[in-house]
DNA sequence: GCCAACGTTGGC
DNA sequence: GCCAACGTTGGC
């Protein structure tokens, strides 16, 4: 099967990108909404994440991947949630800023625009290789 | 089942 | 701090 491509977002204050370079890896739980809970199911081992800091940051900062694909939430107060591992790939040498992913017209369709309260979402490929030419 | 009220997210 | 978007809750 090939490699899927996914956004994730955090607000820095809640999982920062530091925190994952720092850990190496860790439980991308706290998910309580089904349409990105969906999304989550849907990964596999190997696929590539690209991580966005809202609120204070606004960029994609680094690159991800899927370590364990989705098992229950054990911070949910209610069955039916899930996480997934997350392992660190590498940092971004030029985070790819909100204002940079809405100048660029390939990007136009990606669900961070379109639906700015999702917090996993999928790429295609070539959203995804445009963000990541744009990392560096 | 509809819809108003409310809470949260997240950009500006 | 404000507000738009939007998901959830609860009365009817």
């Amino acid at each position: 099967m090939t490699t899927q491509y996914w956004l994730v977002k955090s607000e820095p204050a809640a999982y920062a990108w530091a925190d994952l370079l720092r850990e190496r890896h860790t439980a991308w739980t706290g998910v309580r909404n089904y349409q990105a809970r969906l999304h989550l199911k849907a990964m596999r081992r190997g696929d590539r994440v690209l991580f966005y800091e809202s609120v204070t940051t606004k960029a994609v900062v680094g690159l991800a991947a899927v370590a364990r694909t989705a098992f229950p939430d054990v911070t949910a107060g209610e069955p039916g949630w899930v996480a997934v591992e997350l392992t660190c790939l590498r940092a971004f040498p030029h985070a790819v800023t909100l204002a940079q992913i809405k100048a660029t017209p390939a990007l136009a369709d990606v669900a961070l625009l379109r639906q700015s309260r999702l917090s996993v979402m999928p790429l295609r490929a070539a959203e995804y290789a445009r963000i990541v030419k744009l990392g560096g």
